[in-house]
DNA sequence: TAGCAATAGCTATTGATCATAGCAATAACG
DNA sequence: CGTTATTGCTATGATCAATAGCTATTGCTA
């Protein structure tokens, strides 16, 4: 996973004391495999995790998708973009401004693809995390940046 | 830290079960929150874990740097050279073709400065995990990318 | 020791991600 | 009714990271 070179070489690694690397670096190496496994079916991190509250919340607006992903208004029109270009959602306007997300015939089996291999996936992320540790990884995380 | 209307609004988060998720934000919290501190010190993150390795292992060469930093050596071009233009570390030759890094007065300064206000971040990090998940929180994440 | 592979440093380029400012149309509210 | 907020959008720039390729030098080894 890492490069353990330099770590053999009788280098010092004062970064090896500070959670807030460990944090960088964990969430560096789980993106950088959550996205290879993506790439296969198309997707990226972000497109998943809008089908899947699209999924969740059916006519949900590209607002509040941003709202909830935390994602600027001007950096979704992209996003959504590919994903209805791609055939995976469909906007139905609902008033004169706003249009409801839903997802397509395509869009559902595509997110069931990626729904498996999450679960596989987040599967074996929790797995590789020392039992007596594994209890307390979520909750933690989630301090740092749930209200 | 976050958001919380659309969780307020009956929303449905299929995300909130998903650990790497979890694990994603807490880091783009973590690091949104530790590059506005930096700011004002005119230093980015990888600057500052930069300078704490050269300090650590003086006439290390910018490939060791990027080995142990987990950047390309490309990508490590501009950075030594803005920490050189900003008289923050300098080059020495070692060989035809290496250079050893070495901090300048300055640069030590300059790490000082950060090493305190890192301090101070890291344990407002750690102090914000409760205190049952505490322990566990930097072990947990070390086991998802360390060898 | 001569030759070949590996390494260091670098350039140039590309793509992904994210932030900002601003705009037009519409909705919501006092 | 009139002001304010919201939605969706364009355009733009900064940062970060990945790739390919180049030159010179070092180190290994046959």
């Amino acid at each position: 996973m890492i490069n353990s070179y330099c770590y053999a070489a009788g280098m010092r690694d004062p970064l090896q004391d500070l959670p807030g690397y460990s944090l960088r670096r964990a969430a560096a190496a789980m993106m950088a495999e959550l996205s290879a496994r993506l790439e296969p079916l198309g997707l990226r991190f972000a497109d998943v995790s809008a089908l899947l509250l699209v999924e969740a919340n059916p006519a949900i607006t590209a607002s509040q998708l941003g709202r909830m992903l935390d994602i600027q208004r001007a950096n979704m029109v992209p996003l959504v973009a590919r994903l209805e270009a791609a055939d995976l959602l469909l906007r139905q306007p609902i008033d004169g401004k706003s249009h409801g997300l839903r997802l397509t015939e395509v869009g559902r089996a595509k997110l069931n693809e990626a729904q498996t291999l999450i679960d596989t996936f987040e599967t074996e992320l929790l797995g590789r995390v020392p039992a007596e540790h594994r209890p307390h990884f979520k909750p933690a995380l989630d301090a740092l940046w749930r209200t």
